[in-house]
DNA sequence: CTGAAAGCGCTAACAG
DNA sequence: CTGTTAGCGCTTTCAG
């Protein structure tokens, strides 16, 4: 052992691999490990894994399928252990049953998807689009509009479906248009810059997360529009900057670390027994209130008038 | 082949390694990728290293040494091909010696080790502290302080070190103070939540990284304390939204994404050539005057009076 | 050019 | 309980 250690001798890991068959390595696949969300969740990821005696692959999809496939064999021709994906929806049902079928435990980070045998760890989604909806309703909002993600990319649906549908029950009428861009700085600055432009009787935005909020404020603060007092913004997730922009962003909190270590545990859980059953766990949302989100009144008639005079 | 497809085979990466001694893996550690900062980089280090057909291992170190030496042992045992680390200051001379003998290619996102065989990654920190220090000193600054990392962890010493050098050359006789701290939100707020209960003649603060500078933000927004009327904020880094917060951060940007990719790129020729020569690489910055940064003058002053008197 | 075989560094099973 | 050996699934070399 001594000689060993002078030697600087290391075991050979793919020898033991070979044999054993385990690798001691997860992978995480994120769409982008910049937006500060799946940042929190890497982290919790790998602060789990860690503790296990795992180390975590990371790969970035970019939510484009070609790549989360190649990234999948990659991963699985390396014998991680598990998989932490954030999403399959951007996968055909074909790809998504080449993943289920391949004996890699995985774990979603989005809702299960029917038939396919993915665990998965969820938040309340629903409820989180009924959080947002209330406090806008609350406030008096009576035209909204709601920023989700691409057509083709039904992640957020729920939640979306969790908004307009508490908009519905207790709006008393109030409306609700539903807007597809990129989530992004730059997907909520563009669908802000189209909207604020001619944004008719809408009095708030919501988005299906922060930092398209983000891009939807530095579109409002370009056009001189005026958050709250001229439009209201509700984000989603709580992202650690949230509270820190201009206005404080009212938003819906979802515990990121855990929702990445969770993650981990169930794998581990899966890992540990010879049952193969997927595992689902849904964390809770809560409503973060602070400063974006006000009545909307005459001031927004005001920025109506403004907005509507030609330059 | 047809029939290999059908019957789902997957090469087994382990057996291939074991012949080849190639793993098709880098290993990446930083402090933590909660930081926007390192978030950029990973990306960086990500899409070069997926090009190449590399994946990537992600370690958070949260600067610990213990922590980081199981990493880096980890790595080499699953025989990563090169490892990516943003920083062996927190690391004895001993342990810097042992990972230079490893035999691993090693890019360092700091400054190079004296003696030891890093190839390395940087900034031109020395004039991104001069950037700093010029743009507060032509507002009309005399007294600024510097909320730098752990006085264990020099690796801003470069930064800090060129923007008091450049007080002491340019400045005319203005002061510096250089406070020492944790590089993180909560440590800017600290930092902060202490100096402006007695901020005496201080207009000025200049931080590290732009996180810290969001906790300055946040203990000014608490404490009543404007910015930038009473008191001036320069950060570092550009991070996105540094944009985005009130006001906006006039910071030093360095290039974060070019920096992952650079160092992977090295990495990649360390790898073909069979010269082991440590390559060294410096990207330049550039001042982003934003909105943080005003002439001191008379506001300040009201401000010395209010925070002055006791409640 | 095609096919067989040695061997990479471990672990696990088995013999002594 | 200690010591020996087969074999994990590839790549590479060497023989045919």
């Amino acid at each position: 052992m001594e000689v060993a250690a002078q030697l600087n001798y290391k075991p050979n890991r793919f020898a033991r691999g070979l044999v054993t068959g385990r690798s001691n390595m997860i992978g995480l696949i994120v769409s982008d490990v910049r937006n500060p969300y799946f940042a929190e969740v890497a982290r919790g990821v790998e602060d789990a894994a860690y503790a296990a005696g795992f180390d975590v692959v990371l790969c970035n999809s970019d939510l484009d399928s070609a790549k989360q496939m190649r990234y999948f064999n990659s991963l699985t021709e390396k014998r991680v252990e598990g998989i932490i994906m954030n999403s399959a929806t951007g996968l055909t049902r074909a790809e998504q049953a080449y993943i289920a079928g391949s004996g890699v435990p995985i774990v979603l980070l989005s809702h299960p998807v029917r038939g396919m045998v993915f665990s998965t760890v969820t938040i309340d989604n629903r409820r989180g689009g009924a959080l947002a909806a209330g406090c806008l309703l609350a406030a008096g909002h009576r035209h909204m509009v709601y920023f989700t993600g691409p057509k083709q990319h039904p992640g957020f649906s729920t939640r979306v479906d969790g908004f307009v549908k508490a908009v519905r029950s207790f709006g008393r009428g109030a409306q609700v248009t539903v807007t597809h861009g990129a989530q992004s700085l730059e997907g909520g600055y563009e669908m802000a810059m189209e909207l604020l432009r001619h944004p008719g009787k809408i009095t708030a935005i919501a988005t299906a997360n922060d930092t398209t909020a983000f891009g939807v404020m530095k579109a409002a603060a370009q056009l001189g529009v005026k958050v709250p007092e001229d439009i209201s913004i509700v984000g989603f997730d709580d992202v650690e900057i949230a509270a820190l922009v201009h206005p404080p962003l009212t938003t819906v909190r979802q515990p990121k670390y855990e929702i990445g270590s969770s993650a981990v545990d169930i794998l581990l859980h899966l890992f540990s027994g010879k049952v193969r059953a997927p595992k689902h766990r849904v964390l809770g949302v809560e409503l973060m209130e602070r400063l974006s989100v006000q009545a909307p009144s005459s001031t927004s008639a005001a920025f109506r008038r403004k907005t509507a005079t030609p330059k």
